[in-house]
DNA sequence: TCTGGGGTCCTAGGACCC
DNA sequence: TCTGGGGTCCTAGGACCC
């Protein structure tokens, strides 16, 4: 994270004298807006809003669209007739040319320091320690990004990434600043911290906002002033991770590696309620296969795969209903059919008819590197050279019979191969072996 | 009629083991 | 049969982010 590598052999303990962390958080002004104004000039200076998947809700706005007070998330039937009225222009949103433009960026600020953290699609974290004038050098990213790619960003510098995150919301608020800010530091933030509300600080939502509220802190500088581990205590690590970094010191680090993912979810809402279980499992069907592409995209596999359904939170008079079901894996797969089969499954258990359901939804856990994904127990006696069928059963049939006899899941294959829960509501006894060699060696023990 | 589609981390609590 | 502490692993649920 730091510039300045740790010598060899010093103990961890020891402290090393760094010059202060500056942490500078790049982001696009109005992403999505700004991606389709490059390629449609007439937009320049116009209102706009861009879409959501069905068009459903506004996703972004332009500073115009901004000052018209048209507000972000809020459902277009809503207020269509004002957006007409505004002549506001209406996108769909085009995820692949945002991916694209966001790579460009990205490429850019490459340039700046290699000790970069891509966030977001439209935000990254550059670190600017030791940087003499973190100032101008924000400035020089910012024309150089705008230069090269069209896009507008912004740029805030602190000691800490919420302190970054703090001084990038004031650039974009100050029209001034020319798109950049460097918090000042220690006290010289107070003065600025107070006017900021603990709602708008990076990892405070709407709860934890209303609950501090209720002790009394209700900006970020009393947030900054509170007792760490009274928030500790009330709160949690997190909240109090965030104090001490209002304080100056930093709790988050830069990730320059992106870390393998950890689950991978496809879902979609339906265009208009259905009813129809055929027309949900087409969907689910799809949406496991275009989930089983990104993991294997990636070189993972996944031991478990989770399918949700649900009607809308938002019809009141209907009867409302949301269900999820899981099915664990034998073995670590990233086989499409494998997966279509087990997410048809994982409906049908959870599918009640009659009801009109808004959306659903498949996802993907336990991931692995797909490399190195866990050989199944029995995978060298079922296939390959030396299959051995008849040995396969003799072992799930020693499997039963210890477990029949002592009562529960003795050698803990049978319940850890299904998600509990859906397996008793299934009344499914059938036992599913997860096959690690872990449980190996407890058998043969 | 119509309300996004992804992700992350933390905590509490249960099952189980010795 | 009861009691009990210390530990791991797993899951559900809640909070946040963009």
């Amino acid at each position: 994270m730091s510039s300045i590598p740790l010598s060899e052999g010093r103990p961890p303990t020891q402290r090393i004298a760094t010059p202060a962390q500056r942490i500078a958080l790049v982001d696009v002004n109005n992403f999505y807006a700004s991606c389709e104004r490059l390629f449609d000039p007439r937009l320049e200076s116009r209102p706009m809003v861009v879409l959501s998947n069905n068009d459903g809700c506004i996703i972004a706005r332009s500073d115009e669209a901004k000052a018209l007070g048209i507000a972000m998330g809020v459902a277009v039937h809503k207020v269509r007739d004002s957006l007409k009225r505004q002549k506001v222009q209406i996108y769909s949103s085009n995820y692949a040319l945002y991916g694209d433009m966001s790579a460009r960026v990205v490429s850019v600020l490459k340039r700046f320091t290699p000790y970069l953290e891509v966030y977001s699609i439209d935000e990254s974290f550059l670190d600017l320690s030791g940087f003499a004038d973190p100032e101008a050098y924000g400035h020089d990213i910012r024309d150089t990004v705008l230069r090269w790619t069209g896009l507008p960003v912004s740029v805030g510098v602190g000691a800490t990434k919420t302190l970054a995150k703090i001084a990038n919301r004031m650039a974009k608020k100050n029209p001034a600043l020319g798109g950049v800010f460097v918090m000042p530091g220690d006290d010289a933030d107070d003065e600025l911290l107070g006017r900021i509300e603990t709602g708008d600080v990076w990892g405070i939502g709407r709860r934890l906002a209303a609950r501090l509220e209720t002790l009394g802190i209700v900006t970020a500088l009393d947030l900054k002033r509170a007792d760490p581990k009274f928030i500790r205590a009330r709160f949690s690590v997190v909240v109090e991770r965030t104090v001490l970094e209002l304080r100056g010191t930093p709790c988050l680090s830069l990730e320059a590696a992106t870390p393998q993912q950890k689950g991978i979810m496809v879902s979609r809402g339906f265009g208009k309620r259905v009813r129809d279980f055929g027309h949900i499992e087409a969907a689910v069907a799809t949406y496991a296969s275009r989930a089983a592409e990104k993991l294997r995209r990636q070189g993972l596999a996944a031991n478990k795969l989770t399918v949700s359904l649900r009607t809308s939170p938002f019809d009141a008079a209907r009867e409302r209903y949301a269900n999820a079901a899981s099915f664990v894996f034998p073995e670590a797969t990233t086989d499409t059919a494998e997966m279509i089969g087990a997410a048809g499954r994982c409906l049908k258990s959870i599918f009640k008819p009659g009801l009109a359901y808004q959306k659903t939804g498949v996802f993907l856990d336990a991931l692995e590197d797909a490399g190195h994904a866990q050989r199944s127990l029995f995978s060298r006696f079922d296939s390959g050279p030396g299959a051995d069928p008849a040995r396969t059963r003799a072992l799930m049939q020693t499997m039963d019979r210890l477990n029949a006899a002592w009562g529960r899941d003795t050698v803990r294959f049978a319940a850890t191969g299904l998600q509990r829960p859906w397996a008793m509501k299934q009344g499914n006894k059938s036992p599913c072996y997860t096959t690690r060699w872990r449980d190996l060696k407890q058998v043969q023990a």
